[in-house]
DNA sequence: GCGGGCGAGGTCATTACATCA
DNA sequence: AATGATGTAATGACCTCGCCC
């Protein structure tokens, strides 16, 4: 900002109508800027700048100096009124006050911007919070598919064992579980294989597995 | 101590406008 | 040139909180 003045105009022409400048040398600030003419005809109906007494002060009309007019970049403005939104993003009168001095704005215009920064970080982390869940969703998703696929192969290699094997592989369940809790595979190969034997002691070790765990 | 009035300041939804594609 | 999308300043309604009587 201008540390000579302290003063901003604002300059809609220069960034999407939010660009704040400086000036000491009068309306020759808008000549051939016709997004500033016009928001001189609207200030009628909007409250920003009500009267070119907000714009600036008489010192602007001084013409001999134009030299001293400074703009004030959009960039320049949000640095300073971001870094304070970062040191704490709630305006205590002190600090409001103070930086509507430092800016040029009325307390209320920095009241406002404070307003409609936290909505727009809201909104931001609103969306940043979405991408982390949905992310976390995905995993998840992904995680579910690969056990429920994985599951269901399982399932069909324990169709196709050997009585003997299934037998033996029940032995072991029935160690662990109720018959509520068995799967119920187990059962129904239970009542049709009565004197089942591991021969391999891997598919063992697999049938048991599932058995555990029978969802990953 | 308790409750009502009041002002300040917050959120939220919306409007008005400028700018861009 | 017209138009829809987008970003931002500002407003109004409503709510909460602290203070005072």
């Amino acid at each position: 900002m201008d540390h000579q003045s302290g003063h901003l105009f604002f300059d809609p022409s220069a960034c999407h109508g939010n660009m704040l400048f400086l000036g000491s040398g009068g309306d020759s600030v808008f000549r051939g800027q016709r997004t500033m003419l016009s928001m001189e005809d609207h200030s009628k109906r909007r409250p920003f700048f009500s009267s070119p007494g907000d714009f600036y002060d008489e010192e602007y009309y001084d013409e001999q100096s134009p030299e001293k007019k400074r703009r004030l970049s959009a960039e320049q403005k949000v640095h300073l009124l971001e870094k304070s939104f970062e040191t704490e993003n709630k305006l205590e009168p002190e600090r409001k006050t103070e930086l509507a001095k430092k800016l040029g704005l009325q307390p209320r215009q920095v009241a406002v911007w404070f307003q409609n920064r936290r909505a727009r970080w809201k909104t931001k982390q609103l969306e940043r919070d979405y991408d982390v869940l949905k992310a976390s969703y995905d995993s998840l998703r992904s995680n579910y598919d690969s056990v429920v696929k994985e599951n269901e192969k399982l399932k069909s290699e324990v169709k196709t064992k050997k009585p003997p094997q299934i037998w033996t592989f029940l032995s072991f369940c029935s160690l662990f579980f109720s018959e509520e809790s068995a799967p119920s595979i187990c059962l129904s190969q239970l009542a049709s294989n009565p004197s089942p034997r591991w021969t391999d002691p891997s598919e063992q070790s697999k049938a048991a597995s599932f058995s555990l765990f029978p969802f990953g």
